[in-house]
DNA sequence: TTCTATCATCGTAATATTACAATAAGAAAG
DNA sequence: CTTTCTTATTGTAATATTACGATGATAGAA
Protein backbone atom coordinates (compact mmCIF):
# COMPACT_ATOMS: atom_id res chain seq x y z
CA UNK A 1 0.00 0.00 0.00
CA UNK A 2 2.97 2.46 0.13
CA UNK A 3 2.23 2.74 3.67
CA UNK A 4 4.36 1.50 6.12
CA UNK A 5 3.56 -0.57 9.33
CA UNK A 6 5.71 1.98 11.38
CA UNK A 7 3.85 1.06 14.95
CA UNK A 8 4.87 -2.96 14.48
CA UNK A 9 8.42 -2.37 14.60
CA UNK A 10 10.94 -1.66 17.61
CA UNK A 11 12.10 1.92 17.45
CA UNK A 12 15.79 1.32 16.80
CA UNK A 13 15.05 -0.25 13.72
CA UNK A 14 12.61 2.35 12.92
CA UNK A 15 15.68 4.97 13.77
CA UNK A 16 17.62 3.61 11.86
CA UNK A 17 15.40 2.72 9.02
CA UNK A 18 14.84 6.96 9.08
CA UNK A 19 18.49 7.90 8.64
CA UNK A 20 19.10 5.00 5.74
CA UNK A 21 16.10 6.74 4.38
CA UNK A 22 17.75 10.03 4.11
CA UNK A 23 20.96 8.02 2.33
CA UNK A 24 19.19 6.25 0.15
CA UNK A 25 19.29 8.83 -2.59
CA UNK A 26 22.28 9.49 -4.77
CA UNK A 27 21.61 13.34 -4.94
CA UNK A 28 21.55 13.10 -0.76
CA UNK A 29 24.49 11.27 -0.78
CA UNK A 30 25.89 13.84 -2.87
CA UNK A 31 25.05 16.90 -0.96
CA UNK A 32 26.32 15.38 2.65
CA UNK A 33 29.58 14.96 0.54
CA UNK A 34 29.60 18.33 -0.07
CA UNK A 35 28.99 19.23 3.37
CA UNK A 36 31.35 16.87 4.70
CA UNK A 37 34.27 18.23 2.11
CA UNK A 38 34.38 21.69 3.55
CA UNK A 39 35.33 22.37 7.48
CA UNK A 40 32.84 25.22 7.34
CA UNK A 41 29.50 25.81 6.29
CA UNK A 42 28.30 26.21 2.86
CA UNK A 43 26.27 28.85 2.05
CA UNK A 44 24.55 27.60 -1.42
CA UNK A 45 26.09 26.82 -4.40
CA UNK A 46 24.72 23.02 -3.58
CA UNK A 47 22.51 24.10 -6.70
CA UNK A 48 25.58 24.69 -9.06
CA UNK A 49 27.52 20.99 -8.33
CA UNK A 50 24.33 18.70 -8.78
CA UNK A 51 22.86 18.03 -11.87
CA UNK A 52 19.82 18.64 -10.64
CA UNK A 53 16.86 21.97 -10.88
CA UNK A 54 16.96 24.19 -7.90
CA UNK A 55 13.70 22.94 -6.55
CA UNK A 56 14.15 19.85 -6.46
CA UNK A 57 17.82 20.16 -4.29
CA UNK A 58 15.78 22.18 -2.14
CA UNK A 59 13.45 18.82 -1.67
CA UNK A 60 16.38 17.34 -0.83
CA UNK A 61 18.02 19.53 1.74
CA UNK A 62 14.22 19.74 3.42
CA UNK A 63 14.32 15.49 3.81
CA UNK A 64 18.20 15.56 4.96
CA UNK A 65 16.95 18.58 7.31
CA UNK A 66 13.93 16.31 8.52
CA UNK A 67 15.76 13.42 8.93
CA UNK A 68 18.41 15.98 11.11
CA UNK A 69 21.11 14.95 9.76
CA UNK A 70 22.09 18.76 8.44
CA UNK A 71 20.96 22.07 9.65
CA UNK A 72 20.12 25.12 7.84
CA UNK A 73 21.06 28.87 9.36
CA UNK A 74 19.77 31.79 7.37
CA UNK A 75 22.40 34.13 6.75
CA UNK A 76 20.77 37.12 5.13
CA UNK A 77 20.25 36.67 1.52
CA UNK A 78 21.87 32.64 1.64
CA UNK A 79 21.42 29.56 3.77
CA UNK A 80 24.07 28.16 5.93
CA UNK A 81 23.88 24.68 5.76
CA UNK A 82 25.69 22.32 7.42
CA UNK A 83 25.91 18.75 9.25
CA UNK A 84 24.47 18.49 11.80
CA UNK A 85 26.82 16.87 14.65
CA UNK A 86 24.65 15.07 17.03
CA UNK A 87 22.41 12.93 14.99
CA UNK A 88 25.48 12.74 12.56
CA UNK A 89 27.16 10.84 15.29
CA UNK A 90 24.13 9.24 16.05
CA UNK A 91 23.31 7.98 12.76
CA UNK A 92 27.06 7.06 13.17
CA UNK A 93 27.07 4.81 16.12
CA UNK A 94 23.85 2.88 15.01
CA UNK A 95 24.96 1.67 11.68
CA UNK A 96 28.39 1.01 13.57
CA UNK A 97 26.52 -1.46 15.97
CA UNK A 98 24.54 -2.98 13.07
CA UNK A 99 27.38 -3.70 11.11
CA UNK A 100 29.93 -4.85 13.51
CA UNK A 101 27.42 -7.28 14.70
CA UNK A 102 28.08 -9.65 12.16
CA UNK A 103 30.14 -12.50 12.67
CA UNK A 104 30.93 -14.90 9.58
CA UNK A 105 28.44 -17.52 9.07
CA UNK A 106 29.23 -20.55 11.18
CA UNK A 107 27.56 -23.55 8.94
CA UNK A 108 29.17 -24.87 5.70
CA UNK A 109 25.36 -23.74 3.75
CA UNK A 110 26.31 -20.64 2.54
CA UNK B 1 8.88 11.92 -11.57
CA UNK B 2 9.50 8.83 -9.08
CA UNK B 3 12.09 8.08 -11.46
CA UNK B 4 15.94 8.80 -10.27
CA UNK B 5 18.79 10.65 -12.60
CA UNK B 6 21.05 7.72 -11.90
CA UNK B 7 23.26 8.79 -14.83
CA UNK B 8 24.08 11.90 -13.34
CA UNK B 9 26.07 10.78 -10.22
CA UNK B 10 28.77 9.45 -9.18
CA UNK B 11 29.53 5.35 -9.05
CA UNK B 12 30.45 5.57 -5.30
CA UNK B 13 27.22 7.44 -4.65
CA UNK B 14 24.64 5.32 -6.11
CA UNK B 15 26.64 2.50 -4.18
CA UNK B 16 26.05 3.56 -0.79
CA UNK B 17 22.63 4.98 -1.74
CA UNK B 18 22.15 1.91 -3.23
CA UNK B 19 22.71 0.02 0.10
CA UNK B 20 20.83 2.80 2.59
CA UNK B 21 17.85 1.93 -0.08
CA UNK B 22 17.85 -1.61 1.57
CA UNK B 23 18.37 -0.52 4.95
CA UNK B 24 15.53 2.05 4.50
CA UNK B 25 12.59 0.28 5.50
CA UNK B 26 12.38 -1.19 9.19
CA UNK B 27 11.45 -4.60 8.18
CA UNK B 28 14.22 -4.97 6.19
CA UNK B 29 16.40 -3.88 9.39
CA UNK B 30 14.49 -6.08 11.68
CA UNK B 31 14.98 -9.43 9.09
CA UNK B 32 19.00 -7.88 8.91
CA UNK B 33 19.05 -7.93 12.70
CA UNK B 34 17.46 -11.53 12.81
CA UNK B 35 19.92 -13.03 10.61
CA UNK B 36 22.67 -11.12 12.76
CA UNK B 37 21.67 -12.52 15.99
CA UNK B 38 22.20 -16.28 15.02
CA UNK B 39 25.69 -17.32 13.74
CA UNK B 40 24.17 -19.75 11.39
CA UNK B 41 21.88 -19.11 8.53
CA UNK B 42 18.30 -19.56 9.37
CA UNK B 43 15.65 -21.51 7.00
CA UNK B 44 12.57 -19.91 7.08
CA UNK B 45 10.25 -18.57 10.37
CA UNK B 46 11.39 -15.40 9.58
CA UNK B 47 8.07 -14.70 8.66
CA UNK B 48 6.77 -15.78 12.45
CA UNK B 49 9.25 -13.06 13.98
CA UNK B 50 7.66 -10.45 11.68
CA UNK B 51 4.30 -8.82 11.80
CA UNK B 52 3.97 -8.93 7.77
CA UNK B 53 2.07 -11.32 5.98
CA UNK B 54 4.26 -13.87 4.17
CA UNK B 55 4.40 -12.65 0.38
CA UNK B 56 5.50 -9.15 1.87
CA UNK B 57 8.20 -10.84 4.20
CA UNK B 58 9.40 -12.42 0.91
CA UNK B 59 9.25 -9.40 -1.07
CA UNK B 60 11.54 -7.87 1.37
CA UNK B 61 14.27 -10.79 1.56
CA UNK B 62 13.69 -10.13 -2.50
CA UNK B 63 15.02 -6.51 -2.42
CA UNK B 64 17.65 -7.59 0.29
CA UNK B 65 19.10 -10.14 -2.41
CA UNK B 66 19.08 -7.54 -5.17
CA UNK B 67 20.54 -5.13 -3.09
CA UNK B 68 23.31 -8.15 -2.55
CA UNK B 69 23.16 -7.82 1.23
CA UNK B 70 21.82 -11.60 2.17
CA UNK B 71 22.50 -15.13 -0.10
CA UNK B 72 19.43 -16.90 0.10
CA UNK B 73 20.41 -20.71 -0.22
CA UNK B 74 17.88 -23.68 -1.00
CA UNK B 75 18.17 -26.35 1.39
CA UNK B 76 15.29 -29.15 0.00
CA UNK B 77 11.81 -28.03 0.83
CA UNK B 78 12.95 -24.90 2.95
CA UNK B 79 15.40 -21.83 1.86
CA UNK B 80 18.78 -20.53 4.11
CA UNK B 81 19.18 -17.24 4.34
CA UNK B 82 22.14 -15.52 5.48
CA UNK B 83 24.52 -12.40 5.23
CA UNK B 84 26.65 -11.95 2.23
CA UNK B 85 30.10 -11.28 3.83
CA UNK B 86 31.47 -9.63 1.10
CA UNK B 87 28.67 -7.16 0.79
CA UNK B 88 28.07 -6.86 4.06
CA UNK B 89 31.70 -5.47 4.51
CA UNK B 90 31.72 -3.58 1.36
CA UNK B 91 28.25 -1.28 2.77
CA UNK B 92 30.30 -1.17 5.84
CA UNK B 93 33.31 0.04 4.63
CA UNK B 94 31.42 2.94 2.64
CA UNK B 95 28.94 3.94 5.51
CA UNK B 96 32.27 3.96 7.74
CA UNK B 97 34.62 6.10 5.28
CA UNK B 98 31.49 8.47 4.83
CA UNK B 99 30.57 8.69 8.61
CA UNK B 100 33.80 8.99 9.46
CA UNK B 101 34.66 12.00 7.44
CA UNK B 102 32.92 13.96 9.37
CA UNK B 103 34.95 16.85 10.95
CA UNK B 104 33.21 19.84 13.73
CA UNK B 105 32.21 22.51 11.92
CA UNK B 106 34.68 25.14 12.46
CA UNK B 107 33.04 28.06 12.10
CA UNK B 108 30.58 29.84 14.64
CA UNK B 109 27.55 30.17 12.37
CA UNK B 110 26.20 26.65 13.72
C1' DT C 1 9.76 51.60 -3.19
C1' DT C 2 11.31 48.69 -6.80
C1' DC C 3 14.40 45.33 -8.46
C1' DT C 4 17.16 41.32 -7.82
C1' DA C 5 19.03 37.32 -5.67
C1' DT C 6 18.24 33.29 -2.98
C1' DC C 7 15.71 29.72 -1.15
C1' DA C 8 11.11 27.46 -0.01
C1' DT C 9 6.72 25.82 -1.37
C1' DC C 10 2.94 24.48 -4.47
C1' DG C 11 1.04 21.99 -8.20
C1' DT C 12 1.48 18.34 -11.18
C1' DA C 13 3.00 14.16 -13.64
C1' DA C 14 5.55 9.95 -13.82
C1' DT C 15 7.25 6.26 -11.40
C1' DA C 16 8.27 3.49 -7.15
C1' DT C 17 7.15 1.40 -2.81
C1' DT C 18 4.44 -1.13 0.50
C1' DA C 19 1.18 -4.47 1.63
C1' DC C 20 -1.86 -8.37 1.12
C1' DA C 21 -4.63 -12.16 -0.90
C1' DA C 22 -4.39 -15.45 -4.26
C1' DT C 23 -1.95 -18.30 -6.92
C1' DA C 24 2.15 -20.79 -8.64
C1' DA C 25 6.30 -23.54 -8.11
C1' DG C 26 9.11 -26.81 -5.96
C1' DA C 27 10.43 -30.58 -2.88
C1' DA C 28 9.42 -34.18 0.35
C1' DA C 29 5.87 -37.22 2.53
C1' DG C 30 2.33 -40.42 2.13
C1' DC D 1 0.38 -39.62 -8.20
C1' DT D 2 -1.54 -36.70 -4.56
C1' DT D 3 -1.04 -34.07 -0.64
C1' DT D 4 1.45 -30.96 2.17
C1' DC D 5 4.74 -27.67 3.40
C1' DT D 6 7.52 -23.72 2.19
C1' DT D 7 8.79 -19.95 -0.54
C1' DA D 8 8.19 -17.03 -4.79
C1' DT D 9 5.39 -14.49 -7.91
C1' DT D 10 1.33 -12.13 -9.66
C1' DG D 11 -2.31 -8.85 -9.38
C1' DT D 12 -4.07 -4.95 -7.28
C1' DA D 13 -4.82 -0.85 -4.40
C1' DA D 14 -3.08 2.79 -1.52
C1' DT D 15 0.49 5.78 -0.68
C1' DA D 16 5.23 7.77 -1.34
C1' DT D 17 9.02 9.50 -4.04
C1' DT D 18 11.29 12.09 -7.60
C1' DA D 19 11.51 15.85 -10.58
C1' DC D 20 10.51 20.31 -12.55
C1' DG D 21 8.24 24.71 -13.62
C1' DA D 22 5.89 28.29 -11.52
C1' DT D 23 5.01 30.92 -7.76
C1' DG D 24 5.99 32.89 -2.91
C1' DA D 25 8.64 34.86 0.60
C1' DT D 26 12.38 37.46 2.38
C1' DA D 27 16.61 40.22 2.48
C1' DG D 28 19.60 43.43 0.57
C1' DA D 29 20.76 46.66 -3.47
C1' DA D 30 19.54 50.34 -6.29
Amino acid sequence: MGITKTEAFKAADLTLAAYAKALAHPARVAILRILLERSSCICGDIVDELPLSQSTVSQHLKELKEAGLIKGDIDGKKVCYCIDENAWKHAQLLMQKMFASYTSCGTSCC
